[in-house]
DNA sequence: GTCCAACATGAATGACGATTCATGTTTCAT
DNA sequence: ATGAAACATGAATCGTCATTCATGTTGGAC
């Protein structure tokens, strides 16, 4: 029997030249998508941003779905391994979380498109939107809840505070990075990570806090 | 001289049948726009559920992006009048916070497509999409500055606070009201406002906290 | 050097959908 | 009651695209 298929999922590529190609079309979709979205984007578009014919798209990508999914997993893993690897090795937990918000915010400043492509996502496939954070958060909250077994942390619920950390990265970066094309200025990004670790709330003690 | 129109903005409804149509339109667009997202949503679905013809459609709207915008819009100035009467005539901020909260996660209980019609916007037109928030944080910003001038809350930049807390507020509604369906167990929401109330640092005075 | 799997091509197919339009129907001010 | 403005209709128009396919081209294993 050789080979029953007809329109399966394509293998991967097979030489040096079928990788090549397959990551060309791969940051085309990542331009295209993030600018157009996932809807308004084309696969015109993005074969002619990758400088290969139409057809060439599919000799790769089973559909326009899955090259976007792909795309949003990698991005997701690759932002899950960069914050792994950012906070290695760091012990206070609190420091943790000032490196973690630098990295992010590092992280999406070199992908511009994140954000868009990620909350397309959810009209796209709402499984694997929900996945992206469930995995993020599934990570924090190992991480929290060691720093609230050990005293680091008040004692709160680790998912709520998972999401609620995850909510303030997302907007801050959304504010700063997305529509002010920069990082925070020291001034703001340590405005935020003092409301994260000590709240709204002055302190009665004057010697504490900013 | 007799309208020199032809395809311009149409007027509003001059009588009670046009603006029960009108109004049948909004809401049909809400549900299909908050389902299917602005470009899967059709014209076609968007009549059907109202109950009128195609091309009754264009008698109230311009386009389906003047539609899109409009609801918007509302949902942006019904959620700040919401909370503005929520927390009128609270007098400590920190109480504003936990009801302004509280009545933030009641609205999107009950337009359980807000979400959704909102991020689509970033697509759409992203100039309404920001407005969107940044008419949203100016409210907050001069809450706080009030609070924090009274010593009320710690100093730090207002805006920043604002998109974080925004941020906060945003993501553990997807979590709890999107994704579960309701509104979060008191543990959850007592346990994120206690964070933006006190931050992740524990007290070490034992009688503060939780 | 040959040859074949892998890769590349772009025109054709088939759907779908926003908007327009020519034509009826209803409302209400007089 | 009545006529004109408002409102309602749904078929027709015009584009756009994802995907397929029949056919060429290429690289590297032997």
């Amino acid at each position: 029997m050789p080979e029953s298929n007809s329109s399966v999922a394509p293998a991967k590529p097979a030489t040096a030249r079928g990788q090549r190609t397959r990551n060309k079309l791969l940051d085309a979709a990542e331009q295209v998508f993030g600018i157009q979205g996932y809807d308004r984007a084309s696969i015109v578009e993005i074969t002619q941003l990758a400088g290969v014919a139409q057809g060439t798209f599919y000799v790769y990508f089973e559909s326009k779905k899955s090259i976007f999914i792909e795309l949003v997993e990698t991005l997701g893993t690759n932002l899950r391994a960069t914050l792994r690897e950012a906070v290695a090795g760091i012990d206070t937990r609190l420091e943790v979380e000032r490196v973690g918000l630098e990295a992010f915010l590092q992280f999406i400043s070199s992908h511009e498109h994140m954000y868009k492509i990620v909350r397309q996502c959810e009209f796209v496939d709402e499984e694997v939107y929900r996945a992206y954070y469930t995995r993020m958060a599934a990570g924090y909250v190992a991480g929290l809840k060691g720093a609230m077994k050990r005293g680091e942390f008040r004692k709160l619920n680790p998912e709520a505070v998972a999401y609620a950390l995850m909510g303030i990265f997302d907007f801050v970066g959304m504010r700063w990075i997305l529509w002010e094309g920069k990082k925070p200025p020291k001034r703001i990004f340590d405005d935020v990570f003092a409301l994260v670790a000590y709240g709204l709330t002055p302190d009665e003690d004057p010697r504490r806090g900013k």
